[in-house]
DNA sequence: CAACATTAAATCGTGCACAATTTAATTGCA
DNA sequence: TGCAATTAAATTGTGCACGATTTAATGTTG
């Protein structure tokens, strides 16, 4: 009479995977409203915060910081820059290297986006340490997939 | 000299969205190369999965599980069924809606999926407990913020 | 039963992700 | 110095996601 049979794990909702996957949608849908007044997408809003973080990273830093890489966001930045919140320009110093700077569009628009994140704290329903503790073992978790692909 | 200053609310790092949204990019890094021998994507393996839970589901009922319309799943069910994993057909009850049911080769992928949870658990570095205790933690999450969604 | 509303899929356009490849600059070392 | 290896972006092609709209079938109501 215990809970967990065989079937079990073919249960979608039992998948972690599929939690992870489906929290990530429901965290776009949930940013869309709020992002759309921004004039940036869920993806271009966490760009903007890594700038917001540190201005003037290249191409790879960025894709460092947020596991992506050139492919992906070489048209992202592009539209970024199409947007006027971000220049594009080649490094002199290496000119194989892009550095991406805010505007000063992009800069104020940082003050717009102060209101986001307790919009989203609160449909989270999450009160802070809760957040916190989450957050924290989702880093691990990502971290430790990170390294078994790169083990292989 | 505590941790937490006003600037900690910007870093990427600290962004719950941010670790859902890195940690499903890293799931999706560690299924690839065992989906890749099923012939499956990793949203096309979801859906397979639900479907081996319960075969013969509209598009509609599929969604609902999935969280997805049928702006993603029909080009998606239609590349499972151009590969041979499921057939599509009008329901003679109400044609309205799509039957999607598995064929022989669908139902045998079963078999050979069946090595794939526990490869991925192990990626992880979970151990049981804590993986249900996330998932756990990740449903709710998902289910407080669509529940917002809707809310407005 | 006829007009209207609702529902289920499909279609279209945009923007991520990512594998594979290409282009160009820099580094390293024989 | 010269040339192969490495590195950084960009490009190309495929497959999700999703908003907005369309098409067609079914329900509902006067």
């Amino acid at each position: 009479m215990n809970g967990s049979s065989k079937d079990d794990l073919l249960q979608l909702e039992n998948f972690l995977c599929f939690s992870v996957y489906s929290a990530g949608h429901a965290f776009n849908r949930i940013y869309k409203p709020l992002l759309d007044e921004l004039g940036l997408t869920y993806p271009q809003y966490l760009v903007m915060v890594a700038l917001w973080q540190e201005d003037n990273q290249s191409v790879r830093s960025i894709g460092e910081k947020m596991y992506l890489e050139s492919n992906t966001l070489t048209p992202l930045l592009k539209r970024l820059e199409a947007n006027g919140f971000v220049v594009r320009k080649r490094d002199p110093e290496d000119e194989r290297s892009v550095r991406v700077r805010l505007t000063e569009v992009g800069k104020v628009l940082r003050e717009k986006a102060q209101d986001v994140p307790p919009c989203i704290l609160e449909a989270t329903g999450l009160d802070t340490e809760t957040a916190k503790r989450l957050n924290r073992d989702l880093r691990t978790l990502r971290d430790q997939m990170d390294a078994s692909v790169k083990k292989l």
